[in-house]
DNA sequence: GAAAGCATCCAAAGCGCTTTGAATGATTGC
DNA sequence: GCAATCATTCAAAGCGCTTTGGATGCTTTC
């Protein structure tokens, strides 16, 4: 059934018809009722295509996710944030549209989305420190807004970020309260903005400290499991081990867990763990106290809040760039502990 | 840029410009290469929404993702399926359209992509024994295929799905050669069709070896890491209780080792754990000899081969509707051993 | 009672593409 | 030399919707 049809059958013009639809004034309200009845009836809804075409709105939003052709990894955090943000397309009235792409086509990916005109909006998933990917969509000249910031680009353009920074610098000061002070940081890439960051955060705390960074004991590797398995395993076998780790996920987090035991310690007694804890649903940091001390915020959260100041952007006057900075909640749990007394813990290992 | 104004640039008319992008044979080789450059040059992409109107074909293809109200959970392994899915469509020049949907508007859901025409085919997910939804869908007419498959359900639709059947029969018949007779089934939502045939593999296995299950090991919730380790220490708790478990996903194996662990045993020794692995690549049952003993079948794939299924389906002739099965591979790694000495492990708990 | 205003409704153009049916020359066959 | 064939190209219709710019008939106003 289509709006010809439609019009037909209610013996009206397509106009008077979509006008009814769409909530147009100049239509009675009598024939209004008669309108929608019959679209109801017969299951009517516009083509998107064909709506798509004549408003020139496409009713979607894309979204570009990195593929790395070494890894192909999918990082397991867009799922909760595609939740999130779905929930609120959805609302809207609003599809999503995927597009997973391998690193190095991601250019030519974003041209095409624009081109083909078939989404109104793009959010720019891990954005990496000066992302060149910015200033394309700006080029471009499509509505976008950034899961994240990107250090060292100018202007204004609409992101949602959690303070990465001031989590991690938090979480380090909360070590050092406990009396570590051979902390490791088992960090995501660098390159990624929010990871560069949290490395900042550390590093502050240290500072304000007096301590130096020791390079040994700081690590920046795709986030997998076995990933926080390998590096516990391989700093503990230092001369001078740690006695904290920050972790920049739950997952690697419970490769830590997993290394600690087998190691034969506890978590929270010979070796604390704190880690970044995305909240994601099928691994919540759970128990009536939490396993894992954690800086806290839901990903899923954010993608809602992050698809929302898309829309409005995009429904908003042209030149509004709304953005939004979370906090992370550093939030206790029984994976952290007192610094063991010091067996031989001499003075940070240089000056 | 779009056609018309292409054509006008090239004095030549939209027709012959459309041919010769194209690929028709009535364009001589001098005009088609003529319009294949000055398209590149103006980085000319035609407009999906007006191709998809005139064709008829929206060149996507749409993913309803149920999302239970309560437990507003997004299974992971919906990332790495995605993944698999997203790289056959962008070969094929398809994109992917999503749409998360609580349980209970996936009708409206699915009469909806119908009606609005802004895809090609659907990929129907998580089916449920005698799901309506695969009844519904033909109806609908649009073409769709499953990842998994609903018993109960009459007449050919296309599928691909894993022998959950065999390899959870396998599994256990594997705990059972090395000598547990405790074995507790963690499993997931048993609604889930995935889930009931696995169930049935396990309850098979026991059968075939005179052994009567006990309804006490048998476990069917949403497959987090809290509900293995819950599970594990409910269970341990028990006059009797299991040597070995039998895990629908690695997830919830996860809370299992942690739970074993915490309970001061370990596994492979005291305690064996199977767990069905989906190869998620974050969660990637790693070591040189993998940690956990798996039935193993990459979810990444599946996606992958599944994408292939349905392109192939929309493609080529109509009444086509390819399946496939795969057999998950039983890998052995380190979580499973024979059974402990029975201390007063009796006969088993009723005949 | 004619002009003006109002409430409803409609015909037709247009969004950017594909595709049908023809036109235009150039080439061939006899 | 003229009809028939072939290779190119084009004008225009159509996909299903929105939207512009009137129509149409009724009330109101003075």
């Amino acid at each position: 059934m289509n709006l010809k049809e439609l019009a037909a059958h209610l013996n009206l013009s397509q106009t008077t018809v979509s006008r009814a639809l769409n909530g147009f004034p100049e239509v009675s309200e009598a024939t209004r009722k008669r309108v929608a009845d019959a679209a109801e009836q017969h299951n009517y809804r516009p083509n998107t295509r064909a709506k798509a075409l004549a408003t020139g709105r496409a009713m979607a939003i894309g979204h570009v996710i990195p593929v790395s052709a070494q890894h192909e990894m999918v990082n397991p955090i867009f799922g909760d944030f595609i939740a999130g943000a779905g929930e609120t397309y959805a609302k809207a009235g609003y599809d999503m549209v995927l597009s997973l792409v391998e690193d190095d086509k991601q250019e030519k990916a974003y041209r095409d989305m624009a081109a083909k005109r078939n989404v109104d909006g793009i959010i720019l998933h891990a954005p990496r420190m000066a992302d060149p990917r910015i200033d394309l969509l700006r080029e471009i000249g499509l509505p976008f807004a950034v899961h994240g910031r990107a250090s060292e680009v100018d202007g204004p353009y609409s992101w949602l970020d959690v303070n990465n920074k001031s989590a991690f610098q938090r979480a380090t000061q909360f070590l050092l309260d406990l009396g570590h002070r051979r902390i490791c940081l088992v960090n995501g890439l660098e390159y990624m903005d929010f990871a560069w960051r949290r490395r900042a955060g550390y590093l502050y705390a240290l500072e304000n400290h007096g301590i130096a960074a020791d390079p040994s004991l700081m690590f920046a590797e795709e986030m997998t499991e076995s990933y926080g398995y390998r590096t516990v395993m391989q700093t503990q076998a230092l001369a001078d081990p740690p006695t904290a780790y920050l972790v920049s996920s739950i997952i690697p987090a419970m490769g830590v867990r997993r290394a600690v035991e087998d190691s034969g310690r506890r978590m929270g007694r010979e070796i604390s763990v704190i880690t970044h804890d995305d909240d994601l649903s099928y691994l919540r940091n759970s128990g009536e106290v939490p396993q894992f001390t954690a800086t806290l915020s839901s990903v899923q959260d954010a993608g809602r809040q992050l698809a929302a100041l898309l829309l409005d952007q995009i429904l908003s006057v042209p030149n509004h760039m709304p953005t939004r900075l979370l906090e992370a909640q550093l939030t206790v749990g029984t994976s952290t502990g007192p610094a063991p007394a010091p067996a031989s813990s001499s003075a940070p290992s240089s000056a």
